[in-house]
DNA sequence: CACATTTCTTATCTTAAGTTAACGTCCGCA
DNA sequence: TGCGGACGTTAACTTAAGATAAGAAATGTG
């Protein structure tokens, strides 16, 4: 296993909480490296999810299914981890679908190996505490967003933060639906912005 | 302290993970029951929220202010826990302040005392977990909900839940707000709705 | 390199939401 | 009980987004 890789991975999680090295060795025999092309899948709607994944480098994108039409509403990049988290959760089959955006290289352990350690170890129940904690800070700032900005005011913000760069090489039909809005009202926003 | 009251506690807890007496009886001393009149706060913005509650009856909303205007991103009922998790979490100020729409009954407890048992209790720490995990969940679900559904169709969906008895208490410009929409354009919809 | 596909923009038309204001009703409170 | 404020509806107008289509630009592939 690379060194490297697993360093990473580490690193992202001390942001969480500190472990030592006995209780990181615990996790380290459940991981496995894995090559994604672009485009393919990580998890898939009407398929229950098992994965856990750990972005080491590319970004990826999940969208729900509607009438036919994908709606990505979340994209992760690197130094990220990335699963369909409620399906493993629940249990239940996966409503949406994670796809590599672009060539990507993942660790990926299995959830259920993460409950292993949930039951042996009380600090990794904690990690798992406030891994749950960090989403669900994320998802509440993402739904005060839809609530109180207007779409323009959403892009602006996206613009602003620090995925910048990213999403400047991102396919502007995903960040539209993202932002909740049809591609060619994207397109608008921006042509009304260049003007000011 | 209220014999009924910690037993509606307990089954709500006993919904997330089964406790034994021991385990309970750790929560127990912090808990102080709590009566809310009609427009008082819970939490308020710009102060940092310390305590979680539980209503035992009675609702309340939560708001975010933008430009002087309230918006209510969330509801809470009876038999759920109600805080500035958030606030809680991060130990920043709240930007969010909770008010009793109703006269209401609370259990509260400290963050920090809940904190506490994580620290003392594996099973406390995972209990942590499971809330976050729920919250995280609900938050998706809301989420997807204004990326995928227009106005009408997220009024619809809220009329079909099982909170329909109680929306229909709740003054319709708080309604409104939670569906991003203004009071104007639901009275729109529910008109539109009536013709059908 | 050339062709096909995907992506982005632009335009037109339609539809719905935002804004503001006026009005009626209900309710709480003095 | 009557007054004032809060609430919901309606209307007129403005603004922006959705839908559809066409064309240009970029990208990928054989």
């Amino acid at each position: 296993m690379n060194a490297q890789a697993l360093q990473q991975l580490r690193t992202a999680i001390n942001r969480f909480l500190k472990l030592d090295d006995a209780e990181w060795d615990m996790l380290v025999p459940y991981l496995e490296e894995r090559q994604l092309a672009k485009h393919e899948l990580f998890a898939v709607e009407g398929k229950t999810a098992s994965e856990v994944g750990f972005i080491l480098e590319g970004n990826m994108r999940h969208y729900y299914t509607r009438d036919g039409v994908e709606k990505t509403t979340y994209f992760y990049f690197e130094g990220h981890f990335v699963s369909s988290y409620i399906s493993c959760l629940t249990g239940k089959t996966s409503e949406l679908t994670i796809e590599a955006l672009t060539d990507c290289t993942l660790l990926v352990f299995k959830y259920k190996d993460l409950q292993k350690l949930y039951d042996l170890s009380h600090k990794w129940e904690r990690f798992g505490r406030v891994l749950a904690e960090y989403l669900a800070i994320g998802l509440e700032e993402r739904m005060v967003g839809l609530l109180m900005l207007s779409p323009e005011e959403r892009y602006l913000q996206l613009l602003e933060s620090n995925k910048q760069k990213i999403i400047e090489r991102i396919p502007q039909h995903y960040v539209s639906s993202y932002l909740g809005i049809t591609p060619v009202s994207l397109s608008r926003i921006r042509a009304r912005l260049l003007k000011k």
